[in-house]
DNA sequence: ATTCAAACTGGGAACGTTCCCAAAAATCAG
DNA sequence: CTGATTTTTGGGAACGTTCCCAGTTTGAAT
């Protein structure tokens, strides 16, 4: 059962390895008739090329590395799909870490990377902060890092797919007060992400052109979990602050908020009308459906996809940024 | 940038490369002065072995597959999970390919880690019987495979992970039967999917044992998503079939049917309960909160792991079945 | 026929390891 | 202090490719 090797069709066909190598790879420098007895034998014994010894000779190990705070959302798993989409036929392989929004964690995995050999790293961080040193000092190795979603400080210079957090997250929170909303309440991420200040700017701004922004109506998670989520619109009631809908970080917050505002039978969306940001699916698998801001997750890993493989083919290649555009989809929820 | 290898350390330290490796490796045949001279050596230039190399020389890729059906809900996730706790440490990559639940895809993905040279393959499969020629020429080429969840036809001799599925259906039905209800829908999956079998026969002997089995409240669905339930629900209320509770193969499912019955204002638990079969995290994240058959699946996917591991260690170990207890949760959508 | 280029093929190094075998150095028994 | 044994080291093949550099063959032009 062992695996068939140009070695093998070499002695079959009487012919050396470079001639069998040349056929294979369609080099012009070989008569037409060798490369189709090359071709027939290659199919008729079963050859497969033998990727590891291609990476050795090449240098490269074809290997992607795709780290991310999270995959039970199918949040990263639709990002996923989309960086699959244009990297298996191109014969990488990628391989999966999750970091549970530790970034002590994310370190971890990103050594795990660097050990992989991976040719490069797309990741979307769980620190805006903590681990730039490793993020620097893998580029400086040579390894490229495409980030997406949540991108790390300005002062690094890195490829990454973004979308307008602040402007859609204004835009979002324009059309609740356009439906008469007035005390809307939003449940922000941790401020060591990026996008959790840059929605809550977006807040802000048009709350205050309507002149009805509160302090109190932010409320500030330290984690990004539906009992986050629960746990936030539970200390809005116990304060008793009045509120007549959510703006929250993430489906999941927006999914945690819901399950304990439906628990104390409060109705969405008379009651209290709920808007998130994000894309999943989960917003339309819960009830009420989420209002939500749609992000093209598939494309969006496309595009990171996209972005590493140039950095791969020239690694001197300058950092892109790619503003990607969400929709905004009303549903039940609102 | 150049990565340092064990030539440079030759180099530097004018030893042969054979030395190096040795010291490296622990082996017992060289100096201890030596081995720490390396050692440090290694350390102050930042050696880390290449993968790539090793890997060619072993004939191993320490490379795993993983073929799941969709990897946008949490279980495939939470099982890779598991499946990464035992893996990582030992210094295998894990590639992922999902299958959309099609098994031409599922066929295609197979073909893909064969060109990746994988030293095993972790699969649920997404039709009983369709791809059986594939799982056999690929354990005859010596690479095993090991599934979970949903497994191939017996006359397959395979390593596996289950659970009852007979057994915790029966008991879950048995359950609603204690809380009253009588009318009971079982939403089943594909009847390609042994589990949907296993499922539907656990809940036809507990009907009718009670003496209250009706053929009209099995429906079975020709898919596994959200859409899938909602559509069974659909077509009950339309054939005004009476019901008063539903049992689901799966959370998606189970989600989608509690959906439609909230459109209609149906109130759950009290005119339906709604339990499912599955141990994801969704089922606690919908309102109400799902009544479920919780299988442990990080665990599912360590087990997955160490039965590929022993496969790869020795090829001819023979295949095992481990059986994985499930526990009833019971929450509020009963 | 002779020459020369073009077309095709083969030999062998290289990628970074491990590991077998042999050589050198150190230790030991008598 | 000699020979035998053990410990430590080095040389080089091997894993499966690609690719450079030489060869060999072919065929056309003189």
């Amino acid at each position: 059962m062992r695996r068939i090797t140009i070695k093998d069709l070499s002695k079959f066909l009487s012919l050396s390895t470079s001639t069998i190598s040349r056929a294979l790879l369609h080099d012009k420098n070989v008569n037409e008739e060798t490369r189709k007895k090359v071709l027939d034998a290659a199919e008729k014994l079963g050859y497969k090329p033998n990727l590891t010894a291609l990476n050795l000779q090449s240098g490269q190990s074809r290997t992607i590395g795709f780290v991310v705070p999270e995959m039970i959302t199918p949040f990263s798993s639709t990002i996923l799909k989309g960086i699959q989409n244009v990297l298996y036929p191109l014969g990488y392989r990628i391989i999966i870490t999750q970091s549970d929004e530790d970034p002590l964690i994310e370190r971890k995995n990103l050594q795990l990377m660097e050990e992989f050999n991976v040719d490069a790293v797309i990741i979307n961080l769980c620190h805006e902060t903590y681990n730039n040193d490793i993020y620097q000092s893998i580029m400086d190795k040579g390894t490229p890092l495409v980030f997406f979603d949540r991108i790390p400080h300005k002062s690094l210079d890195v490829s990454k797919v973004i979308i307008d957090d602040s402007i859609k997250a204004a835009l979002m929170v324009e059309y609740l007060i356009k439906t008469g909303r007035k005390r809307i309440v939003h449940i922000m991420g941790p401020s060591t992400i990026r996008n959790a200040v840059e929605r809550v700017n977006g807040y802000k701004r048009i709350l205050m052109k309507y002149n009805i922004f509160d302090e109190n109506l932010i409320i500030q998670t330290d984690g990004m979990t539906f009992e986050h989520g629960k746990k936030a619109v539970k200390q809005l009631l116990s304060k008793k602050i009045d509120f007549d809908s959510i703006f929250a970080f993430s489906d999941t917050l927006a999914m945690g908020a819901m399950n304990f505002l439906l628990e104390q039978k409060i109705r969405i969306p008379d009651e209290v009308a709920i808007a998130s940001f994000s894309g999943t699916e989960l917003s339309s698998m819960v009830f009420p459906q989420l209002t939500s801001v749609q992000q093209p997750l598939e494309k969006m890993g496309e595009a990171a996809a996209e972005l590493a493989l140039e950095k791969i083919e020239n690694s001197n290649a300058p950092s892109q940024s790619v503003l990607m555009d969400a929709e905004l989809v009303y549903r039940a929820s609102t």
